[in-house]
DNA sequence: AGGATCTACAACCTGATGGTTGTAGATCAG
DNA sequence: CTGATCTACAACCATCAGGTTGTAGATCCT
């Protein structure tokens, strides 16, 4: 299973989306329904602006859509995005699992008497 | 399941840490097996002193240990911070899913009738 | 039409990041 | 002891990130 492909560049994106206590409150915010930037931008202390910036980062992380309606920006959640990095977690955990399983393999041999 | 309380600030070291391709690679490479610094450092085209800082950035995000060995310093991977970040990122997509079961409710009320 | 609201974008400032070089203390090998 | 290696740390530099203000175009409401 070849999976994915996908990039440095990506992954750096995605992973630093997340690594803002804001982004990541918003993320969770259009997760679970669908908020304009000025709505999302009423909970922060901090400008329009600022909040249509983090909106740009998760945007561009794929992390977030927004769709034009009207004269506002509807904002809503993209899990995949999150399963991808959920994924890529994974493969670290299985490198880890699998070099448990090497030190038991070699446990296992040296109580039988090794490969020398 | 009360779980954890994680801050926002460890959970900022947590995904900036991982938010860097140099930093990603050493955390592969030191869950698979334990690494100094110099080794960990001749792969990249960049100075030990930039590898020591990546290091110490994954160490202050719980990512990577260190201990001496000597004159050397050796760093292994830490699973359970990144069992962290795969908890968080699950928590996001419970929110999704909860959402999707809201949508599903609100269907079934109105096949049914609704609540008005 | 006219005002209020939502968004977009440029310009700017400050602090953090990611890299460098240089110096110096420990430790290992001969 | 001496030299080589590993690490630590300070100082420095350029770029990026996160925030601001100001201006302006669309859209909605009355």
């Amino acid at each position: 299973m070849v999976v994915d492909q996908v990039t440095d560049a990506e992954v750096d994106r995605l992973f630093r989306a997340l690594a803002d206590a804001t982004r990541r409150d918003i993320v969770r915010r259009v997760l679970v329904a669908e908020h304009s930037v000025s709505e999302l931008a009423r909970d922060y202390p901090m400008s329009v602006t600022a909040v249509q910036k983090h909106v740009a980062v998760l945007e561009e992380a794929g992390l977030v859509t927004k769709r034009r309606h009207g004269r506002e920006q509807r904002v809503a959640g993209r899990p995949a995005a999150l399963r991808r990095a959920q994924q890529l977690l994974d493969a670290y955990e299985q490198l880890w699992r699998h070099r448990i399983d090497r030190m038991t393999d070699v446990l296992a041999e040296n109580d039988r008497g090794g490969t020398a």
